[in-house]
DNA sequence: ATGGTCGGCAACCGA
């Protein structure tokens, strides 16, 4: 069972680039963040032919997350349990008896700002999400981008971005305290080199420098990261029309 | 050098 996740900053915009790589790698699963779409508005005519269900929950300009599989998608909910729920943020699945659970987290902006403090809140917020709903020992997989490079290793420049909202101190420690629920880093059990990156600031030439970020990851509980038989990186076509600022990331599981 | 570039969507916000 391949699952994989996507981070499109607009669907509309890389509909070509979702429907191509679908069609190439045809995982049986595929999270998607930053739809960038309303609800009315999706796309699901571009993915007519293509074999996929899809469940998805979006806003007006921001957010917006989206689960494709080609087998039959249950049990679908969004949004954490209690207010704001941002339902464009979160969205669970049971697919082929595995749970899935996708997430764009908060970005945070600055680390003194309000929406750092969101952010924070919001991965509380979500461990208790996982404690109340699930068990360590089902099969449970979180995706997604989580806007956090767990280690130095997974920046470009550790020394210089030591206080970003997605490496800080506080904000890995706040992934750590989630992960505690019995989650493995699927990419990190598989590969241990440097420099594996799923993000490029737009800005500053940051691919063609390779100042990446490793900030999209697979998390699986432990019975099913057993299972786990590969995970890579899928590196959008820079030749593509609109090429992304994030990759492919993929997990092969022996289910 | 503390910038830069995208996307949505119509002036900036978010990343």
């Amino acid at each position: 069972m391949k699952i994989a996740t996507f981070n499109a900053n607009s669907l509309r915009a890389r509909i070509e680039i979702v429907t191509g790589w679908l069609a190439e790698n045809r995982p049986d699963v595929l999270c998607i963040q930053e739809t960038k779409v309303q609800d009315h508005d999706f796309p699901l005519e571009a993915f007519e032919n293509s074999g996929y269900n899809v469940v998805f929950r979006g806003q007006k300009k921001y957010n917006g997350v989206a689960i494709f599989s080609n087998s039959r998608i249950s049990d679908v909910s969004f949004g954490l349990d209690d207010e704001p729920k941002d339902e464009p943020r979160l969205a669970k699945a049971v697919i082929k008896g595995v749970t899935i659970v996708n997430t764009y987290i908060p970005q945070g902006f600055e680390p003194d700002s309000e929406k750092f403090r969101y952010k924070l809140d919001w991965f509380e917020r979500l461990g208790r999400y996982f404690q109340s709903h699930f068990k360590p020992t089902e099969k449970l997989v979180w995706l997604g981008d989580l806007n956090v490079a767990p280690e130095a290793i997974d920046v470009h420049s550790p020394e210089d971005l030591f206080g970003h909202v997605c490496f800080c101190q506080e904000v890995r420690d706040a992934l750590k305290k989630v992960l505690a629920f019995g989650f493995v880093d699927v990419f990190r059990a598989h590969c241990t080199e440097p420099e594996q990156y799923t993000f490029w600031d737009y800005r500053a030439n940051s691919l063609r420098r390779n100042r990446g970020w490793r900030l999209d990851h697979i998390m699986a509980t432990k019975p099913l990261a057993q299972r786990s038989t590969a995970c890579w990186i899928d590196k959008t076509p820079r030749s593509a029309q609109r090429p992304s600022d994030h990759t492919f990331l993929t997990a092969q599981f022996d289910l």
